[in-house]
DNA sequence: TTTTGTTTGTG
DNA sequence: ACAAACAAA
């Protein structure tokens, strides 16, 4: 038999399992090798955090070992930059005799561009690079409106999705086949699990690495948590969102793998049937939405705003506001817990992150970015379209964005998804013994009450007065 | 995926 | 005195 090696491409899809490009290169190479490249230096510059990177790491290791019982090797080596991604996998290709390249594409700008370069490379050495698509229901690109335009609001662009998906659209594709034993061992360039150590604990608790853990956290969900998700999900004491997204993010899990299960467990339906299965498809899909934006209009994952009017905003320079927030120190209890909970886990529930994100950017008038920035640097979970999607919707800078006058009061968003206090007491300690109705507003109005949380600040800004100065700075925009 | 201020309704 | 309803931002 013709001796005839393909080189699978692993980057944010660290699975067997529904995963196109290994699959197709194992169905048309009598032998595959993998390989995953190292890029600290492009990590470095999107503020990938410590947790997510140790994360991917031990899902790396776990990608290895499925592969093993495959007889597929999976070669790691260090790139530092996207731009040395041609060369370094060049000479591998070389090195193991590969006659073809094989992966999932990718749609970030500087991504494209690194895969595109890789591609050229190799079609100059006569060698083809096949493509495929995973990482969103639709290649980004393909779902447009009656102009031809990509959609801009979310529920057109939903509606429009829901009539143009097919059931094999979401089929799942097999883990592929075992092949015949390698002499290439598994290369390592040292040990992958001291790369980068997490600033959050417990992570390996909440979000163990590989396939087998993360599907079994979709089964679970699914058999579960999602029966109540609608009425759950919006409150952050309770365990009721899926919790899916770090596996998302890294590709341990595809979006397939969740929407066609999702699909079976609501007979096929996607916008009718059971709430809590039709509101988490909703959120899958705002994932899919804020990826299409990402692609269409560049500029929001290069620092630019959405809106453009937007950038005329005079936000403020504030260190010691910026510094409050990302410390949970702003005394706006709600907040402070949130953030917290973020530096200590590096996860965030999501309603409260839009509360935090609202809070900087308009509360305090802090540039999103800067908020955008923080979170990357600490989520498991960091994506750039949806971070990126999320702080511009709550700056009201983004697509389909919150209204600029829409904006939450931290204190009632605390009572009505906190009514308790009981998230508030599991991270801000000093709050502990305050009831549930005082526990939202610690100082009250007056002095005496201060004495009975002395160790929690005073608010740093004024509600009132902050939310008048940020409806005043988007009025400005308009003259 | 809202808040605030004001008016109107209820006891 | 407070809740519900509504307009405006």
């Amino acid at each position: 038999m013709q001796h005839n090696s393909g080189l699978v491409w692993f980057r944010s899809d660290l699975r067997v399992q529904d995963n196109p490009a290994l699959y197709h290169a194992s169905q048309q190479c009598s032998q595959v090798i993998g390989v995953y490249l190292l890029f600290p230096g492009q990590w470095k510059i999107q503020y990938d955090s410590n947790n997510k990177l140790y994360f991917w790491m031990q899902n790396l290791k776990a990608l290895e070992n499925e592969l093993s019982k495959l007889n597929i090797p999976l070669i790691v080596a260090s790139a530092e930059s996207f731009s040395n991604a041609p060369a370094t996998l060049l000479e591998l290709s070389g090195k193991h005799h590969c006659q073809s390249l094989w992966l999932n594409d990718e749609y970030g700008v500087y991504e494209q561009q690194r895969d595109d370069d890789t591609e050229r490379l190799f079609r100059h050495q006569s060698i083809p690079c096949h493509r495929y698509h995973q990482q969103t229901l639709f290649i980004p690109g393909t779902l447009r409106n009656k102009q031809g335009d990509y959609f801009k609001v979310f529920t057109p662009f939903k509606k429009y999705l829901f009539q143009q998906i097919t059931p094999e659209q979401t089929q799942p594709l097999p883990a592929p086949v075992q092949q015949a034993p390698l002499s290439i061992k598994h290369i390592n360039p040292e040990s992958l699990e001291q790369l980068y150590k997490p600033t959050a604990s417990h992570i390996d608790d909440h979000w163990p690495a590989g396939e087998a853990a993360a599907q079994n956290s979709l089964d679970s969900f699914l058999a579960g948590t999602i029966e109540e998700y609608h009425n759950q999900r919006d409150y952050p004491s309770i365990a009721g969102t899926s919790s899916l997204s770090p596996w998302l993010a890294a590709g341990t899990l595809s979006i397939r793998q969740c929407f066609h299960q999702a699909l079976q467990a609501n007979h096929g339906e996607m916008d009718t049937g059971n709430k809590g299965i039709t509101t988490w498809i909703s959120e899958l899909i705002w994932r899919e939405f804020y990826k299409h934006i990402l692609f269409g209009f560049p500029r929001v994952s290069m620092h630019r705003a959405f809106k453009p009017e937007t950038e005329q905003l005079q936000w403020q320079t504030n260190p010691s506001a910026l510094k409050a927030w990302q410390e949970g120190r702003t005394g706006f209890p709600i907040v402070d817990a949130a953030m917290r909970q973020l530096t200590t886990t590096g996860w965030m529930h999501n309603r409260l992150r839009m509360i935090t994100a609202m809070f900087l950017s308009k509360n305090l008038l802090i540039d999103w970015r800067l908020g955008e920035q923080f979170f990357m640097e600490h989520l498991i979970d960091g994506d750039l379209a949806a971070n990126n999607g999320g702080w511009q919707w709550s700056a009201s800078t983004g697509t389909d964005a919150a209204p600029y006058f829409r904006m939450f009061n931290p204190t009632s968003q605390s009572e009505k998804f906190d009514a308790s206090g009981e998230f508030i007491r599991q991270w801000v300690p000093e709050l502990a013994n305050l009831d549930s109705k005082r526990i939202h507003t610690p100082h009250g109005d007056n002095r005496q009450m201060s004495l009975d949380c002395p160790d929690y600040p005073l608010p740093i800004v004024d509600h009132k007065a902050s939310r008048q100065r940020v409806m005043d700075a988007f009025q400005a925009l308009k003259s």
